[in-house]
DNA sequence: TTGGAAAGTCAACATGGCTGACATAAAAAG
DNA sequence: CTTTTTATGTCAGCCATGTTGACTTTCCAA
C-alpha cells in the first residue's frame, strides 16, 4: 500500500489525486539520475576534445538553428554573455563554428557551424539518440508518448517560448 | 510528415522502429530543458540559504537512507570525497547534519538530519513535488507511466545499484 | 601485529557560472 | 544630424564545485 505503482495510476483516473510523496520522490529522483545518465556519454566524448558541457549545449543550438545570433542563444541558454562568450571563442578559433555579420542589422552575429563542428555536434548527439532510442525500445510506443507528453508539462512551466529561433542567411 | 508526432508513435508498435533522428533530438532537448525546470525552484530556495545544489543532493540523500555512510553517499553521488566533504563540512556546521560514529565498525561516520536539516529538505522536495504534481496532472495517469517506464530505462543504462543504500542505528 | 579500509584534511588547479565596467559599431529615435 | 539604444565583445575578479595527489588518524580484520 505504500507503494501502489504506476500500473495502479494507469488503471484509475482519480488515482492522481493520490499521488503520495513517495511516489512523487522516486519520480524526484529518477529525474535525477535520468539527466545525470543522459548527460554521461557527450561528457565522456568531450573530455577527449578538452571541451565542456558549455561547448556542448551551444554546438547544439547552434545546429538545431543555423544562423541564430548571439543573443538568440543568450535567450535560450540562459546565461551571461560573458559565460557565452568564453565558450563560443574557443569555438570560433578552433574553427568549429563561424560568425557572420548580419545583412539586415550589421550589429548581429549570426552562427554557423563548420564541417568540424558539425561532425562534432553528430559525435555528441549520435551518443545521446542512441542513449534515447535504447531506452525507447526497451519501454515501448506508449511509454515513449507520455514520457514526451509528461516532459513537455515540465518544460512549460519555466520556459518554450524560446522554443522556435529565427535563422538567416546560408554562408 | 516531417513530424509524426506522439500519437503516431503510440498507435502502432511498429513505428519505433522509424523513429527520426528530429523525433530524438526533440526527445533529447525535451530532456534538456526539463532537467533545467526541474532544478529551477530549489536553485532558487537554495541561494535564500547561501547553498548550492551540491548541499541540496546530500541533504536529499541523507534524508532518503538515514544513517547512510559516507562511502555510500560518495557512491551515490559520484564525486569525490574531497568534493562531498566540503559541503558535508558546512552541513555539520550549519546543524544540518549529523554524523555519529558507527557501533559495528567504529571506522564509519553515519550520517542523518537534524531537524533544521528536515526543514530545509522539506522546503526543497515541496517545491520539487509541487512542480512534478502539476507536470503529472497535466499530462494525465497513462502520460506518468509512460513517463516512469522512460526514465527508468535511462538510468538502467548507468546506474541503479546504488538505488538501495543500509541504514544503521537511528541516534 | 600488520595491512588495508573509512574518513578527514591540505594544497593546487580547471571549469563555468556570476558581476561590474567599459569599448565599439550600428541602428533607431529625436 | 545628434543622441540614445542595442548587439556584441572584452577585461578583471569572485564563487561554487568538480578534479588530483599526498598525508594522517582511526580502527577492523587477516
Amino acid at each position: 500500500m505504500a507503494d501502489r505503482g504506476a500500473a495502479d495510476a494507469m488503471a484509475s483516473g482519480e488515482s492522481l489525486l493520490f499521488l503520495t510523496d513517495e511516489q512523487l520522490r522516486r519520480g524526484i529522483e529518477a529525474m535525477f539520475f535520468a539527466c545525470r545518465g543522459f548527460t554521461a556519454d557527450p561528457d565522456r566524448i568531450l573530455r577527449n576534445h578538452a571541451y565542456g558541457r558549455a561547448h556542448h549545449r551551444a554546438v547544439h543550438f547552434i545546429n538545431r538553428a543555423p544562423g541564430t545570433t548571439v543573443n538568440n542563444l543568450l535567450d535560450i541558454l540562459g546565461v551571461t554573455k560573458q559565460s557565452l562568450n568564453r565558450v563560443l571563442r574557443t569555438l570560433v578559433d578552433d574553427g568549429l563554428v563561424e560568425s557572420h555579420v548580419g545583412t539586415r542589422d550589421r550589429r548581429e552575429r549570426h552562427l554557423f557551424l563548420t564541417g568540424a563542428g558539425m561532425a562534432l555536434e553528430r559525435e555528441l548527439s549520435d551518443a545521446q539518440r542512441n542513449r534515447m532510442r535504447a531506452a525507447y525500445r526497451n519501454a515501448g510506443p506508449e511509454a515513449v508518448a507520455g514520457f514526451r507528453t509528461v516532459l513537455e508539462q515540465m518544460m512549460d512551466l519555466d520556459l518554450r517560448r524560446h522554443y522556435q529561433a529565427a535563422p538567416e542567411q546560408t554562408p
